[in-house]
DNA sequence: CGTATATATGCTCACTTTAAGTATAATTAT
DNA sequence: ATAATTATACTTAAAGTGAGCATATATACG
């Protein structure tokens, strides 16, 4: 494999100073087993952090912005993308720090794309890492992480009471209230953005901490670094992250997009292994194979697993038909957060 | 109003030949009683036809992309935008005519905006038109339209047992049957932007024969003006519109997006008929008023409306505390088609 | 005044869906 | 053998949904 990140090779996008580039940048996923994948590359000369794989969008060359993706992506890895999906796009002024030194303006069109478990190894300068790395307060299949409740939850409440006028603190004490299921409220799953975005606010990621020292108006009180709360990633390329989890969370639920992410058969249990890795919670079994198999998603093929211990599980395949049968087809499933001792 | 299609203006972000321009397009929507509204401008001098409004993202003036659209539509109309989201962003070769002449690639970023009915007139280059006369077939609050069974399915139908090759003829039958419900399926309300690019391939929207005719290869055998599948729109708005009338018909069903357009005080009636408007189909009016509160989206005012023939409504208001007490608040109602004069 | 008509609102009821659990079957590890 | 592990069938209580009936309060019009 030999993805590189464009640092090197944007030029026929790169505008004049004060211009624009469009920059293509790709969340590629995948799943094995039980732990979600993304694919990230070496970082460039001036950051430690690794990245999401990004190249230049060409005006000439590239029918749609799509098909530029495709095309970068496949020259610069051994991967063909199955499912891909245009995510945001993403234009904030300094996302990239190299602007201020005057280089041009850069926007990111982003996009999730689904990969099967391959054998590729990590390779060059590109790996698969778990995404829970850089998302610990995220995975809740082993009920609520320890990070959340001892740093996160008791810093973001600190950091709502510190602002200066009271409706901007119950502003962000709401904030935080739905975004991390305090008071009563349940875990949404799928406002990984949001929750990201709190963090970075009140200073717990340490992009946040970067970016400010950048502008000089840090104040570095509060640093945390990468042990605390997730791993970081360059630029913003975090964010971009966050948004292509909320929506691939999103988007299991009323389309069948997780068969992108599984070998051709699969027993009913990896599936839902699969699910919850992604989903970040719990499933009740019985219900779960209940409901794939009353939706239409899923069918016998006859034969069994090769067993893993316990009492072998038949394989299923994907019945692509569901997809003119039911208005929404997909894993609609309630995500469970499973207590955890306690 | 001075809505002005930025066609004069966009200098900013104009890269050179070769380049790429960033245009920030706006579908800004809006319901007056029982009709959803789009506000489009006049045509630039090119084109006959209404568009939606654009202005160009000025890469040294704009914090963000989405400041960057509120800031030229606030400068040219007199709307306040309140709800803003980005669509898509949209960047097929082509898509603008002019860049056959040698101009800059342009990409649009679309945003869906909500405003408030207001008293605005149509006025200067602006003005509010009812969105199903671009997309009549979309409209099924009074049954199935005409236009559907009459002349699109048929048509549609033909289109698809033209293809050459057997699979490619089954592929497209199967997306026929799955957009416009045939065989059994359900319509999808959501499923806008499904639909057009349907018509748009099969040559029976304006812009479809347009675009074939400037690239020389026009089947000009079956050209269908607007009088047939609804009015046409500038270069690909219609497009971009009808992604908005999907993100839009999708989200009112889990996020109270409904109220960004309502007036502060309203009938549950008043209510109901805002969201038939927008999802194109009928409600149950007795179990829209107990889903909306037992949802906890609005609360009486202990006034009553004006009376409009029949028995006094009581007028309700938003409840905006419910954001933080179920996860995803929004008219989850199941948008039925009424059976007509059949 | 009385009747038709229109809208508003409360309530019932059958049916479906869902969450959670019990029970049992078939295998591997020790 | 026995424990542990995984697979799968079935039950049940609670909640939600779709449809309709009944009644209340207004206007329109003879």
């Amino acid at each position: 494999m030999n993805t590189r990140n464009s640092d090197r090779g944007a030029a026929p996008a790169r505008g004049p100073a004060g211009g624009v580039v469009i920059e293509l940048s790709a969340a590629i996923v995948t799943v094995t087993d039980v732990s979600p994948k993304i694919l990230l590359v070496r970082p460039p000369e001036l950051s430690p952090r690794p990245g999401l794989p990004y190249g230049p969008f060409d005006p000439t060359g590239h029918r749609t912005l799509e098909e530029g993706l495709r095309t970068w992506v496949e020259e610069q890895t051994a991967l063909h993308l199955g499912y891909v999906e245009q995510l945001y796009t993403f234009g904030d002024r300094f996302r990239d720090p190299q602007e201020r030194a005057g280089g041009p303006r850069p926007v990111s069109v982003g996009y999730l794309a689904l990969v099967r478990q391959t054998a590729l190894k990590d390779a060059g300068e590109s790996s698969w890492g778990d995404w829970y790395r850089y998302f610990p307060w995220e995975d809740w299949r082993d009920g609520v992480p320890t990070i959340n409740d001892q740093l996160i939850v008791p810093h973001l409440t600190k950091w709502a009471e510190g602002a200066k006028s009271k409706p901007d603190r119950s502003r962000r004490r709401e904030r935080v209230n739905l975004a991390f299921a305090l008071e009563g409220g349940s875990w949404d799953n799928e406002r990984v953005l949001d929750r990201y975005e709190l963090l970075y606010e009140a200073g717990l990621v340490f992009e946040a901490t970067l970016d400010a020292r950048l502008e000089v108006t840090a104040d570095l009180t509060t640093i945390h670094t990468h042990t605390h709360t997730g791993a970081a990633l360059t630029k913003d390329h975090r964010r971009i992250l966050a948004t292509a989890m909320g929506r691939l969370r999103a988007k299991i639920k009323y389309r069948p997009v997780i068969f992108e992410l599984m070998a051709p058969t699969f027993t009913l249990f990896q599936l839902q292994r699969a699910v919850e890795a992604l989903s970040g919670g719990r499933l009740h079994k019985q219900n779960f194979r209940r409901l794939v198999a009353q939706e239409g998603l899923v069918e016998p093929t006859g034969h069994i697993s090769a067993q893993t211990g316990g009492r072998p599980a038949e394989l299923f395949r994907f019945r692509p038909e569901v997809v003119h049968e039911r208005p929404s087809p997909g894993v609609r499933v309630p995500v469970k957060v499973s207590k955890r001792a306690e």
